[in-house]
DNA sequence: CGTATCATGTAAGGGGTTACATGATTCT
DNA sequence: AGAATCATGTAACCCCTTACATGATACG
């Protein structure tokens, strides 16, 4: 269940609605955990009920309500005792590697073309973080506390983008 | 539904019996797709109510019977098609990045143990692909087929472990 | 005699995906 | 006038995880 503790981690950087914490899941958040809006307004309704997060709604001037959410004392404890507690190793799931294994039982050149895609896609994400942490961390020595944490999840994001990069150039070059 | 085509793959390559497949998947599919035995029990019986796989009951001495699968026409036809169906950038999910990127709002120290056990499971599970490696692959170079892609899909192994194993040093050495 | 292995399964619940719905405002 | 954005939600379905169940044989 680490949607619940990721939205408490953005949250405790700051307070937001479904519909911001759904944009920095696109963003940032996102190269590490994925979620549809959908999926959070159910998780945020769920730990309302719950008692860790509270509301606040937010009437605007030309725009619909905004509910506000942010940790309560109860899902500060929550996340706290969460962090302390070991994980086992994080699944990791592609569907790209189940076409690459079972690639001679089709048609290999479709394969080798959604192979090519995906080598795009991660170009273009590894180039976006890139920019990111030239912009954002110019002098990543000095960070500390959430900040350093922040600029070293982003560089976990570029590790990864460049170790699919490697796997799906070696694919392609050995075919 | 990647589960079904990762179990077609594999039943392609060489008929099995569910406790053989969760093997296979404990062992070398287990780095791209993992699955447990029920998941897998229960993903046979729905293709072969659905014609994918066809089923031959092998009654052995000493032992219970068991149910040896394998691709129907309509199944490898079904693999063939789903193959060549372009698909999005697969959801990078992690547990450990959301309380590596957490950790300042509980214990750190708590957070760095977790992230030593994680790197030194990585390092294990390196060291083990590595072995495979250099044991089934001594000359990548003649490989072809079904056997080329076999191995350029430990490669990806491989590339991802080295991945964690750079990020999660330097996560701690920031530290 | 207890534990492990072989082999398959049921049941319950949690999490995630996809499609659809609403209703006002701003932009082209 | 039509499309996009802001903002939240319902409903249905599928997938995955965890716990429990069975019954026989082999091993120490």
């Amino acid at each position: 269940m680490a949607l619940e503790h990721a939205l408490l981690v953005s949250l405790s950087e700051r307070p937001a609605s479904g519909l911001e914490l759904s944009r920095r899941f696109g963003r940032s958040i996102g190269f590490f955990w994925s979620a549809t809006h959908q999926q959070i307004y159910r998780t945020l309704a769920k730990m309302e009920e719950g008692g860790l997060v509270s509301v606040t709604t937010v009437t605007q001037t030309g725009r619909p309500d905004m509910k506000v959410y942010e940790p309560t004392d109860a899902g500060r404890d929550e996340l706290a005792q969460w962090l302390a507690t070991p994980s086992g190793p994080d699944a990791f799931r592609s569907d790209l590697a189940v076409r690459m294994r079972g690639a001679s039982y089709g048609d290999i050149a479709a394969v080798l073309d959604i192979v090519k895609e995906h080598l795009a896609d991660h170009q273009t994400r590894l180039a976006a973080y890139e920019a990111m942490q030239a912009r954002d961390y110019p002098q990543p020595d000095q960070l500390t506390g959430a900040d350093l944490d922040r600029y070293l999840v982003l560089r976990g994001g570029i590790l990864m983008e460049q170790g699919w990069i490697a796997w799906l150039t070696e694919y392609l070059d050995a075919h």
